[in-house]
DNA sequence: GATGAATGAGTGTTCATTCAT
DNA sequence: TATGAATGAACACTCATTCAT
């Protein structure tokens, strides 16, 4: 791909993250590339294709973590807090905190309320995905009919510390250490409880 | 205040719930209304204010609520199973699932991203007030010190459930009752594994 | 109607009819008229509504028209030369070189490649109707069988005269001189050979 | 001339004939044409350079039409109604039915009131030609003085119909079969009354 | 011959807001 | 209370054209 096709594609997910797509106008992109208005038209169909090739990118990113996840999970099948803390931290540095990820993640949040393409995504892969990959898991470690609530249980607590911490304001190092220490402080207690029955 | 005062009130919530404040014009508003729109600033300074006042009737209707829930829970003050579901059936019947609470949440939620005004009330009434209320409760109930982590693992599920049910798409009476059950039944194992120990 | 809904609708009326509605921005009306782009959106919903209001007063007067050709004939029955110069003199006078007429005609005759609309009304107000009256006039006068034909060959002419000198470049009271003279002329002759037989 | 060339001018042709050429951009041609935008401007100069070169190959077979109709018509001089049929269908099928000359007459009846120059071919080949080639014609088969009234009355019909038939919407085999039966219908009795007398 | 990249000028249109009435 | 009329600023987008490659 050009350079400034990328740099357009940099430049509107920084923006568009902060307030939704409407809120950004191809000018103010531009201004920041430093093109004229007329030039992201040769680059782009629309605006709205460039938040559609944001997704696209980011569902396939999405697509890649799942995959790791999965192969990093096969090596230590038993539920151990050391085991998984690894695949969280993969899943933490790479996706929530990913300075990618992250902005598509909140332009999701934002835009899912208006776009029904933006619905699917968000819906995906903050609810459907997290929480079937770790029913799948749970079911395979446990073999318990209910894993499908554990999943929750393990689950929720870190969605809503990713709320608190990695999708609101600006995304800063404080931000990202306070998410990590209490996710993480989530995770060991959660397996503590598991493991003690 | 006056009919049309409060027609716009209404008609702006139901319309600024869906796409954000932005994605709303006067015009929008006032068609359905079915005045014109330069009469919008005779009962308004501003578009922002009609927002300012849904999110401090909000407020008014939050505090107020919570009153109601901290007077319900003095009554029966063990973590009974049944004391506590009438609790968080206040709690969802006149809030989350509240036809104006439930519209004014999620337009915070839309808007908390590029308002500041919005992102106070949006973290406070969806993570602190909640999050503290529990911890206070179970601080008083149990007396264990972790009672703010048992918070999030009471609330967490919940506002997870919340978020797939009732803050997207459109509230249906469907989905009010998926949500009750998810919620009911997360709270139900909850306490039972609570009261086990 | 206001002032300045006239004025909008004379002005593009006088641009539209030299180039064709494309050709003309709403800049260029409002630049003539006095008044902001933005106000011209108060008046009407779109340029196309501006086109097509032209076209609904100009059918009115198109309808208006006829009926007023009608009852000129009834009173002088015969195909007298005298009477018919009456009658096309009003024809000529209030339609074809009426100053709103003549240029929707013009209008019509550019848009018609282009738009529905146009025409229908161009091919109902300069073929269909025209020919029509006169074939319908030809067949109460003479009773022969072939009044479409001599209406063809009555209104042929005209037409032709017509587009020679009043619908092209700009309408000039020399064009219009003209065009009455080869007009009235063939009127004359027509109905010599008419009677003659 | 090279083939790109011809292509553009062909596509150009079928585009500009229908619209006119303000409504067609070079974005429409080279779409069609199949190559980038930036090429045209290899073959040609400018958007106009387009219109211009269809505007002067239409000319030269203007000229050329009309030396063969005259030496058609050398042959046999008298009015007889078959070797004028002859000469008029040479007039039809290779000028208003010819698939290039038919649609630069269209072009040029939209351009006509904005463009001088296309306004001049206009008048010249709609007009002041074919009416100047029937006057010549007429004086000397009758050598009568009335030759350009002649004219009028045979052309006039004529033209009309072409306006009827050829000249809206698309050329269609229909619409050419109904052109000729009218015309020559016309040119029939046209040559009926004028031998009669 | 052809194209990738860019651009300046312009287009129709929307919107929040103002103000006299 | 409400509205008719207007407006400035913005917006997404189109277009003919240029130019280096």
């Amino acid at each position: 791909m050009s350079d400034t096709h990328d740099k357009i594609l940099e430049t509107a997910l920084e923006l568009f993250s902060r307030q939704g797509c409407d809120a950004v106008s191809i000018r103010d992109i531009c201004t920041q590339v430093g093109i004229k208005e007329s030039s992201v038209y040769y680059h782009f169909k629309n605006k709205r294709a460039i938040a559609l090739e944001l997704y696209s990118q980011f569902e396939a990113r999405s697509l890649e973590l799942m995959e790791r996840l999965a192969s990093a999970l096969e090596s230590g099948v038993r539920p151990e807090r050391s085991s998984y803390l690894k695949v969280c931290a993969i899943y933490f540095d790479n996706y929530l905190c990913d300075s990618f990820c992250n902005r598509v993640l909140r332009l999701l949040s934002i835009e899912q309320l208006g776009d029904r393409q933006a619905r699917t995504l968000y819906r995906r892969w903050l609810f459907d995905e997290p929480l079937g990959f770790q029913t799948r898991v749970f079911a395979a470690l446990t073999g318990r009919a209910d894993a499908s609530y554990l999943a929750v249980k393990f689950y929720a607590p870190i969605q809503l510390y990713a709320q608190r911490w990695l999708l609101t304001g600006t995304l800063s190092e404080g931000d990202k250490a306070a998410f990590r220490a209490d996710a993480n402080s989530h995770i060991r207690k959660f397996f503590a409880e598991l493991t003690r029955r």
